[in-house]
RNA sequence: CGCGGGGUAGAGCAGCCCGGUAGCUCGUCAGGCUCAUAACCUGAAGGUCGGAGGUUCAAAUCCUCCCCCCGCAA
């Protein structure tokens, strides 16, 4: 099949890659490269860097909403579209214009967690499972009839890069199995009561309140591993939390209760042990490690 | 030229501003104590202080350039 592809983070990489060893992909959209990281240097998206080492021809529109990009979009004659976290609304003219529309791969189970981020709110509000769903693109907000559907359990262990690159992998193979069997499938509707939104990740959010209760803290420092990570300021210094675990200590919320040989924090209800943590400019390391040479003073508060 | 922190023993850090014997916590090794231990005591090994130049009687420390790591902001 001739195949258009639109996409950008790495969580569509795994896609991309299978779709060009198995079908024609024709050309690519993505966003444009944009200053990022330090130095603020251009940076191409991890879909372009793909396409571009095959040789794909790689288009990055500000916009798909004129009649330009439209009918340059229309002239692919392409069999299907497949879509993977692109960023860009797609019009009705984009949706329509392939022979079989335009299919997208979600990183939830649909209905639930439409929206931005569903990967990091299944962890955060405690969910069981979580999985991909493949749907047709419509031009309501991943709102399509769904075409096939994969589960991964959600354990005390699963942090959100974890579930990110599982679900990419995963979501890759069903993308492949549903356009083996395109014309077999029935797409079926999503049902309206069950939607929920998975609002976009916000730095604000990031901050450590200890008033919370331990678990909830716990499974946010898991969903935002490895980004964007949750933190507490202490000596002027940010730390990122990268891991803990809920032990049965009490305290005012946000005391230090112990800082020798573990870090262990009182919140709303119980406490957090710290597991894994990140001092500003430094490395990821084990608490352990990081207090051999650095103190944190009992009974401060955060 | 977006802002900033860092690279010192196997690990984590201090020392740098105000140049002058390389320190701390832990680990490792040996010995001791102990019913025993991640405990305690004694001792030991382990470092071209990221690299290259420069200044100086003398550089981890001051100056220049380079390499690598990370935080913030987008």
């Amino acid at each position: 099949m001739k195949i258009v592809f639109m996409g950008t983070p790495d969580f569509a990489v795994p896609v991309l890659e299978k779709l060009i060893n198995e079908h024609e992909v024709v050309c690519v959209y993505t966003r444009a490269p944009k200053e990022a990281g330090r130095g603020n240097k251009l940076t191409k998206t991890p879909v372009h860097l793909l396409a571009e080492k095959n040789g794909i021809e790689v288009r990055m529109p500000k916009t798909l909403r004129n009649e330009e990009e439209q009918k340059k979009f229309a002239a692919l004659q392409a069999d299907i579209a497949v879509v993977a976290a692109y960023g860009l609304i797609l019009p009705r003219a984009v949706i329509e214009a392939p022979k079989f529309g335009c299919l997208n791969v979600h990183a939830s189970l649909l209905p639930r967690w439409r929206g931005a981020a569903p990967i990091q709110r299944s962890i955060e509000f405690g969910d069981k499972e979580s999985g991909v769903t493949i749907m047709q693109i419509v031009e309501a907000l991943d709102a399509g009839a769904m075409y096939a559907k994969a589960v991964v359990p959600i354990t005390s262990e699963t942090t959100g890069g974890v579930l990110h690159d599982k679900l990419a992998a995963l979501g890759a193979d069903l993308m492949i199995k549903v356009l083996k069997d395109l014309k077999s499938i029935r797409p079926e509707p999503q049902d309206e009561r069950l939607v929920s939104y998975a609002a976009k990740l916000d730095k604000s959010e990031c901050r450590l309140d200890f008033s919370q209760t331990a678990e909830m803290l716990e499974r946010k420092i898991r969903a935002f591993n490895p980004f964007p990570a949750m933190f507490f300021e202490y000596g002027g210094e940010r730390f990122k939390v990268l891991s803990a675990e809920v032990v049965d200590s009490q305290g005012v919320p946000g005391e230090i209760l112990t800082g020798r040989g573990k870090l262990v924090i009182a919140c709303g209800n119980k406490a957090l042990q710290i597991r894994q943590i990140q001092r500003q400019g430094k490395k990821i390391m084990t608490v352990e490690e990081l207090l051999r040479g650095f103190d944190f003073a009992e009974g401060v508060r955060l």
